[in-house]
DNA sequence: CAGACGTGGGC
DNA sequence: TGCCCAAGTCT
């Protein structure tokens, strides 16, 4: 797409975002950049709507980086509640502590500082720079990636995993000053979230239906090697989560030899269950006993 | 680079 | 009813 074209398009989603954005609540202008971060831990891969109420519970509880890095990471794996992922519980607490030892205690600006804190990729980094910071910083999510692909590569979805050709597109895309760049990262993954979505995308409601090189192709269906897919039922990971689930509502723990007798399905499964949860830091080992 | 890693809502 | 998918990161 021409230069042109592509600045009336980021101008037409930030306008679209300026009126129909979701009020959620970290996106207020008092939001702190440590409420900022938090809440970009707990979205990854977890429906944004879930996420508000554990933020705010979150927040209330531990204001500050230093007042959840005073804190044994098993309390933050407890409040992480049932988000999912667990271990990003435990990332956050990690990222935490390194940013009371090694920021003075504040959220660092730069995306080079902010990739180097636990469980801050790529794409969390921008998206603290560019939503706490407002810096100019590619924000490249699957809402983003897909919102691209279909406007600017006429395909329905991006690869599997993000490309580099991808990284420069969207760098592409990327305004010059840093407030519309901000606002366009805010305003393109709301686009992907609202209205560009992976299935059934509501192109009737679409702020740049006329610029985009997907519907302008009749729509075409994903041709390219199939798309990566999560089985759960019945696997490892389930019995994790099962296993966590119950240590998180029981703080006295289980006797270990009762917990694996007693293991409905596979006992081997509970066993590797098991072992995962405590070489990840995510349980402990209390003598007989499993603890959070 | 593929695979591991939770959980729940929508269709 | 299951399958799809969600503001990814790490190994």
């Amino acid at each position: 797409m021409e230069p042109g074209q592509r600045r009336a398009v980021v101008r037409a989603v930030n306008q679209w975002y300026a009126h129909t954005a979701r009020d959620l609540p970290w996106r207020r202008v008092e939001t702190s950049p440590w409420a900022i971060m938090v809440s970009e831990f707990m979205a990854q891969q977890t429906p944004v709507a879930r996420v508000v109420g554990p933020w705010r519970e979150w927040l209330d509880r531990w204001p500050t980086p230093d007042s959840l890095a005073a804190e044994p990471s098993s309390a933050a794996v407890a409040a992480w509640g049932r988000l999912g992922y667990p271990r990003r519980a435990l990332r956050l607490h990690a990222a935490a502590t390194a940013v009371r030892d090694h920021f003075g205690g504040e959220v660092p600006h730069s995306v080079e500082e902010l990739r180097q804190l636990p469980g801050v990729g790529d794409y969390t980094a921008g998206a603290i720079a560019s939503f706490a910071f407002g810096a100019r910083a590619l924000v490249l999510d699957t809402n983003v990636r897909r919102v691209l692909t279909r406007l600017d590569v006429a395909r329905q979805f991006p690869a599997n995993s993000t490309t580099a050709a991808e990284r420069h597109l969207a760098m592409g895309w990327l305004p010059d000053d840093a407030p519309t760049a901000s606002r366009w990262a805010q305003a393109s993954m709301e686009l992907g979230a609202l209205v560009c979505t992976a299935a059934n995308p509501a192109c009737d409601e679409c702020p740049v239906r006329a610029d985009c090189a997907w519907l302008a192709a009749g729509r075409p269906a994903h041709d390219g090697p199939p798309r990566r897919t999560q089985a759960y039922a019945g696997t490892d990971r389930q019995a994790r989560g099962t296993l966590l689930g119950a240590l998180r509502t029981t703080p006295e723990g289980f006797e270990v030899s009762v917990l694996l007798q007693h293991w409905p399905t596979d006992p081997a499964q509970a066993s590797r269950a098991l072992d995962g949860l405590l070489s990840d830091g995510l349980a402990h080992r209390e003598g007989t006993r499993v603890i959070l």
